[in-house]
DNA sequence: GTCTATAACACGATAGAC
DNA sequence: GTCTATCGTGTTATAGAC
C-alpha cells in the first residue's frame, strides 16, 4: 500500500532565507534555476493527480532536484501549492485584462458579447493550448477549491478580485438596465459554465461520451462558440 | 507534523465476505448497524476536508466503530469513496427524475424553464437543505473531480448517465428547433453554473463578498431564481 | 462479528556535511 | 547553494484474540 501524504495543517514551517515582507507575495523563483523547476515539475505534477496526491519527494525527483531543495526554496509545502496556484492564475489574468482593456477602450461602450468574448478566449485558447503554464487552469482552479483551506482563499482573492469588478463594471456598460446584485451572479454563472467544460477533457470526455459524439471537447473553437452564445444569452436574461 | 494520506491506487486489497458478483453494486450499507454509520461519518468528513484529507482511523473514531471495521465492510478506503460517491447522488438523482417526470407527464410540451427548474430546485434545495446526504452533494462531486481517478468516472457514469439523457431529451422536447449538440453543450454549461454557485458557502461566500454583499449566496430563493433565469435564456440563445 | 495490536511503509521536514 | 541521512509521525491494511 502506497501511502499519500498531504501537507501540514497545524505548523507552519518556518521560511528560511527569503524575507517576506508584507504580502503574500515572495520573491518570483527564477525561470531556469532549481527553484523554476521545481514549480514547474509542481504544477505539472499537482495538475495531473492532486495537491495532496503529490508528495514534494516526486516533485524534486521530476525536477532533478533535492527533497531539501524544496524546503530550502519554499519553506513548506502549502507554500509550494500557493506559489503554483498564483503561477497559474497570473498569467491569464493579464490576458483577460488585456482583452477587456482592447473592447472597452473604444469610445461606445462593449456589448454583450464582446465582454464574454474577453473572458471566455483567453481561457480557453490557454487552458487548450497545450504549452504554458495556463493548460492547467482549471485543474489548478478545480483543486484549489476542493482544497478548501484559508490560504487558498487568500492567494484566490488576491489574484482575482480584481478581474471580478473590472468585468462586471463591463457588462455594466453593455448591459446599463440591469441590476448590479444579477451581474454578479451571472459572472459567477460565467465561471461555472467555463471551468466545467474545461474539465471535461480531464474526465474521460464525458460530455463527448454521453452525446454520442455530437460534442467536440476538444475543439477549443466549438466550445469557445457554444459558451459565448449560452453565457452571452444568459447575461441579457430579463427576468430574475 | 500531521501526515495526511491519500489511498492506494497501485493495489486493491481484497474485499472480504460480500461477494460482489458484477457490477460495481455491492450490497448497500444498512442504514442503522456499524456499516451504516460508518459510511454516513464519511460522507460528512469527505465533504468536509477531502477524500485524500481524511484517514479511514478518523472516520472509524467519528462512527464509534473499529478501524478495522472498515477494512471489514468496505474492503479498501476507495470503495468507501465509491459507496460515498453513489449515496450522495442517487437520492437526488430519484429527486430530479421524478420533477422531471412531472413536467413531462402532461400532454403539451413542457417549457424550457420546466425542465431548468425540475434540474435547478431538487440540486439547490438538497444542497442547502442543512439534512441529508444531500447537502453535500456539490462538494462530493466536486472531490469527485477533482480525484482524477477511472473508478470515480465508473460511478459517476453509472449515477449520472440517464439521467443526463433524459433531460436532453426533455429540452429537446421544449425546444424543437435546437441541435441535439448544442442541449449537450448546454446541459454540461447549466450543470457548470449551478454545481460553482453551490460551492460558494464553503468558499468564504467570496460572490457574497466580491458584490459588497449584494448576492446572498446562502439563500436557496435567490440562487434558484438567479440560476432559473440565467440557464433557460442561455439555453434559448438562438445562435452557436 | 468485533476489537487489539502491529506490520510495513510513505510522508514532510531538517540537521549538518560539503 | 546543494546533498545525504535521518527523525518523528502518520498512514492503510491485516493477523489473530475474543
Amino acid at each position: 500500500m502506497r501511502a499519500l501524504s498531504g501537507f501540514p495543517t497545524d505548523r507552519i514551517a518556518a521560511m528560511p532565507k527569503l524575507s517576506t515582507p508584507s504580502t503574500a507575495s515572495r520573491r518570483d523563483p527564477s525561470e531556469t534555476g532549481t527553484d523554476g523547476r521545481i514549480l514547474e515539475s509542481a504544477i505539472a505534477l499537482f495538475a495531473a493527480r492532486g495537491f495532496g496526491e503529490v508528495s514534494v519527494r516526486e516533485i524534486a525527483e521530476h525536477a532533478n532536484a533535492n527533497p531539501a531543495a524544496i524546503s530550502y526554496y519554499f519553506g513548506a509545502k502549502e507554500q509550494l501549492i500557493k506559489q503554483a496556484i498564483r503561477a497559474v492564475i497570473a498569467p491569464l489574468n493579464v490576458k483577460r485584462l488585456a482583452a477587456l482593456e482592447k473592447v472597452t477602450a473604444a469610445p461606445q461602450p462593449p456589448t454583450v458579447e464582446d465582454v464574454v468574448r474577453a473572458m471566455v478566449e483567453p481561457i480557453v485558447h490557454g487552458n487548450m493550448s497545450g504549452q504554458g503554464r495556463e493548460q492547467h487552469y482549471a485543474r489548478i482552479l478545480l483543486l484549489g477549491f476542493a482544497l478548501r483551506q484559508p490560504f487558498v482563499d487568500e492567494v484566490m482573492a488576491e489574484q482575482t478580485d480584481t478581474v471580478v469588478s473590472r468585468f462586471v463594471e463591463a457588462l455594466a456598460k453593455a448591459m446599463p438596465d440591469a441590476s448590479r446584485a444579477s451581474l454578479y451572479w451571472r459572472y459567477d454563472f460565467m465561471l461555472g459554465a467555463i471551468q466545467h467544460i474545461l474539465l471535461d477533457q480531464t474526465r474521460g470526455h464525458r460530455l463527448r461520451r454521453v452525446s454520442g459524439g455530437l460534442t467536440d471537447t476538444d475543439s477549443a473553437d466549438d466550445i469557445i462558440r457554444e459558451l459565448v452564445a449560452f453565457i452571452t444569452a444568459g447575461m441579457q436574461s430579463a427576468r430574475a
